[in-house]
DNA sequence: CTGTTAGCGCTTTCAA
DNA sequence: TTGAAAGCGCTAACAG
């Protein structure tokens, strides 16, 4: 009650003239008390606005109430998307979102798990891509492996190698292809893919994906065909530029998310081509805004939400091999829209 | 050290073999610790994978090591622009974000604040738009107030009234009235706005300042002229559709956002009209992704980032009448592109 | 410089 | 049912 103080259970017990332990009975309903204490212990917390101290509940053995999320970048709308299926899901099960930016730093990345396990965080998601790098893999493992001996749960959006952790994983690997496949039927040979940094997983499957799909209709796709840039619009952008520069005559350009693609068809228009008309462009994930692009973004459409969500639950759900590496995959459909045509000079098949 | 259990501070002054407070000191640095117990302890540590419990920490009158953000919704870009601005500075300031999302409920508002008082955020930041309804200023300032008692900060972005609350104001009024003097100076005389929920102090800012600016023009704009639908791109298509409905013969759309006049586009489109050669449309924040939009849309800039980021810089600034609401302007550019043209029929002045 | 000790605010046995 | 009391893990006096 003094200056610059919190209110606490005490001053509520003490205004209602009750013990400790019967306020908190009354105000957690964990125990029957009897009414009228029950009220006046209602009352006398909410005449003095009292808000229990969340740090005391943890450290007193009970709740955790919060959940952690790991993501790369929250502006980026492929993240945004699967945070908002997180946050409902934690809504509704009362718990509170502490979310962590690595900006797709790997170092970064393993501070923020260590920032939410010192939170004591209930489940930790990890939503932004792995990093194929062995020695980062171990001191991931090495983070995780004594959270989860405390108890916290962990769950990883995407194929994280050797995390033996609960994964939702799209299917980025067979949307990539079965895009390629849909491009191939429209008449494209020539391909050339504007893509991210190789390490990251959801990248390095993309990219695989749509060179399995190519190769298994008779279409190599080299490593001159890969344009890499950060994995964000801009990327898109630099990439295509790389592209254009290198005289590149791909008819079809694969971008490895809508996002980029969306820094491409700009590249693309900035150089005076225009799409679909003298190239086409695919994106990936068909994210929220881009969707009212025109042209249409020809892309793989991934449930970006429900990922988020079923993240959450899968961590939250102790039943059956929870924390054993328990794998929900979720394919994606692929969406051609006016962003992808015929090639001008076709050639038959 | 057992099973499910967490390593404590204590296993880690057992193992060095000193006491707690020398093994708190060499983690936390306070003060000077011999080189060879420091190094005892650190590696002790490391060995354990020690984390220390932030909720112990924090109840032990140390650390508060967490910013609470409420927003309304995450995958709304400005939001998630804003976001990402809070999470760069509690990044820097090695704070974690607690983010809560309350999709424009009132009720669950007042919630979060709630839960983040009762986590001891050090920080609270509003960034949606308050709700012009005084019994929620009431509530919202009754529980605000004891917060403030405890020693937490408030930052709020946009105005909201009565809140005396420490604040990041975009200039959305002065913004929209030079938005539409630019369409008037373009030609335009007629005038439809498209627009969200009026209670939204932003949206109302906004419309005010269309009307403000117009009518100092000598236009008029009446509530036959305005059509509201949810803040988002649905409600942008939806109140443009209503809009058509009514066979408005505005020349130029005023959308309240962004994202709404990208549904607004939408709709122009889906009934045959092109953007601009039929009708102009303006937005309002220039989010991210949007800016890539061809026609461009012509629209307010607002330094979404760096709202978020001073928003978190000013809620931690302890100088100068700190919590007793300062305010920080910052004004946003009209950005004029091709989603606007003259009209059809142009009349003189 | 190091160790001992008293809390921080709450939950939860254990008795009454 | 209710109350007294023992921690939860850590920090910060306070002595040594």
């Amino acid at each position: 009650m003094s200056d610059r103080q919190h209110v606490t259970l005490e001053d509520v017990a003490r205004t209602a003239e009750v013990s400790l332990a019967t306020a908190s009975r009354a105000l957690n309903g964990t125990t029957r008390v009897r009414d009228d204490l029950r009220e006046r212990v209602l009352s006398a917390a909410a005449e003095l606005a009292y808000t229990p101290n969340a740090h005391a509940q943890a450290l007193a053995g009970g709740s955790r109430r919060t959940v952690g999320v790991i993501c790369h970048d929250i502006s980026d709308p492929y993240f945004a998307a699967i945070t908002r299926g997180v946050m409902r899901v934690a809504d509704s099960h009362g718990l509170l979102v502490m979310l962590a930016g690595t900006f797709a730093d790997p170092d970064r990345e393993l501070a923020c798990v260590s920032t939410l396990r010192a939170q004591r965080a209930s489940a930790i998601l990890l939503t932004g891509s792995a990093f194929e790098d062995r020695a980062w893999e171990r001191r991931m493992a090495a983070e995780l492996e004594p959270y989860r001996r405390g108890g916290g749960r962990v769950a990883v959006v995407t194929r994280h190698r050797s995390l033996k952790a609960d994964t939702i994983a799209p299917d980025n690997r067979g949307g990539a292809r079965a895009l390629v496949e849909a491009m191939h039927r429209l008449g494209h040979r020539r391909f050339a893919v504007v893509t991210g940094p190789p390490q990251l997983t959801t990248v390095a499957d993309r990219v695989a994906g749509f060179r399995e799909g190519l190769a298994g209709l008779g279409v190599e796709l080299s490593d001159r065909d890969v344009f890499a840039g950060s994995f964000d619009r801009d990327g898109g952008y630099d990439a295509t530029r790389a592209l254009l520069s290198a005289k590149h005559k791909a008819t079809c350009v694969l971008a490895a998310s809508d996002v980029m693609a969306v820094g491409a068809v700009s590249a693309l228009r900035a150089a005076g081509l225009s799409v679909p008309e003298d190239v086409s462009v695919t994106g990936f994930d068909d994210v929220p805004l881009v969707r009212d692009f025109v042209p249409g973004l020809t892309t793989v459409s991934l449930p970006l939400e429900r990922i988020g969500a079923e993240a959450l639950e899968l961590a939250l759900d102790e039943s059956g091999g929870a924390g054993r590496g328990r794998v929900r995959r979720l394919s994606g459909e692929v969406l051609v829209r006016e962003s992808t045509a015929k090639p001008r000079r076709r050639r038959r098949g």
